[in-house]
Formats: C-alpha cells, structure tokens, sequence
DNA sequence: CGGACGATCCCCT
DNA sequence: GGGGATCGTCCGC
C-alpha cells in the first residue's frame, strides 16, 4: 500500500505526546532501539497502531502511520476490514490501517527493511503535495496541539483521515 | 457530513 | 488505579 498520511513522535522529555516522553519502558523499548523496525502498541482496549523507529539507537523517535491507500491484496484487506465502507476507508486511521496490514503486538521490533512483517520503500522523489498541521488527538504544552505541528499529508488524498483534535474523556460513574 | 459517546485492555505509577 | 497517538454507531441537519 501507499503511505498518504504519518505523524512524528520523538519524546527525550520534549514531546509530552509521545509514548517515549517519560524515558524507557518495557512498551517502548523498541522505539530506542534501531531505526527501520517495527513499533506497535495497543490502545483503547481495542486498537493496534503502527510506528517506524526512525532515530539511531538510544535517541526515542518514531512516525506513526497514520493513513493509506490500498495498492495490492484488496480483497485480504476487506476481509480484515469487514466493517469498511469503501476501499478508501481501508487504511484510513492508524487503528485501520494496521489491521488491514494484519499488524498486531506480535509484530512489535519486526525489522521492515529487512521485510519481517512488511517492507518499507522509500520513495526517491516527492509523489505530491504534502502538508503539515497539528498532530490529532494529542495535546501539545500547555494544551497546544499546535505546538509541534508534525503530522504530514498528501493534499486532497481521500484516504487521508479527518482530523479531530485531543478531547477530554469523560469518566464514566461506576455504580 | 459532522459532532457526541461507549467500548475495552494493556501498561505505567 | 486510571489514562489512552481510536473506531464505529447513533443522531441531527
């Protein structure tokens, strides 16, 4: 499939967002590790998302995938994806798109250059108009979203998902 | 088309 | 003990 739509995540203290913020843990272990691999991690009591470990080891850092179009496998990726309305809705959102890919925690520090779970190109030249904005769902110092404006896109993809940004959850009163 | 809300479990403190 | 880098469904316009 094609990558439409990632965010940045680099932690070290500075990026309250990432999961590397407070130093290393047993869950993101893999994101100080060597750059190229596989970071998985399991959120909302139902949703796994994927990240690349893009910095050398010992520096936290990584690109969540947050979007893409389906190129090949169509019919596996529905399958995964039975509640998919529409193939441009295959991979669109971080949680979507590791399903169809069929990513799970398992596949956390899969080694993608050398295709352990999947295999990562990297395009030699610009495949349209990217733009830049907020990350979603995550609140910046402060509350602003918009102080590390590091989620990336192609403009006018339609696999990209919509933005929404960091809402307060609620508590549910337990009886 | 977009906003509101519940589901559900792994991991850190 | 509680939060969370989300999704799908419901509902109104």
């Amino acid at each position: 499939m094609r990558l439409t739509e990632v965010e940045a995540y680099q932690g070290q203290g500075e990026d309250p967002g990432s999961h590397a913020h407070r130093g290393r843990t047993a869950r993101n272990a893999v994101m100080f590790g060597e750059p190229g691999h596989l970071y998985t991690y399991f959120t909302y009591g139902m949703h796994t998302c994927a990240n690349v470990v893009c910095l050398p080891p010992g520096s936290a850092g990584g690109v969540l995938l947050r979007g893409a179009e389906v190129l090949d496998g169509l019919e596996l990726a529905r399958s995964r994806r039975t509640t998919s309305r529409g193939d441009a809705d295959l991979a669109r959102g971080p949680a979507r798109l590791a399903l169809a890919l069929g990513i799970t925690l398992d596949d956390g520090g899969a080694d993608l250059l050398a295709g352990d779970a999947f295999t990562l190109d990297l395009a030699d030249e610009p495949v349209g108009t990217v733009r830049t904005g907020p990350r979603t769902g995550v609140s910046g110092p402060g509350g602003d979203a918009a102080a590390y404006p590091w989620r990336f896109w192609l403009e006018g993809d339609p696999t990209v998902s919509s933005y929404r940004s960091a809402v307060a959850r609620r508590r549910v009163a337990k009886a």
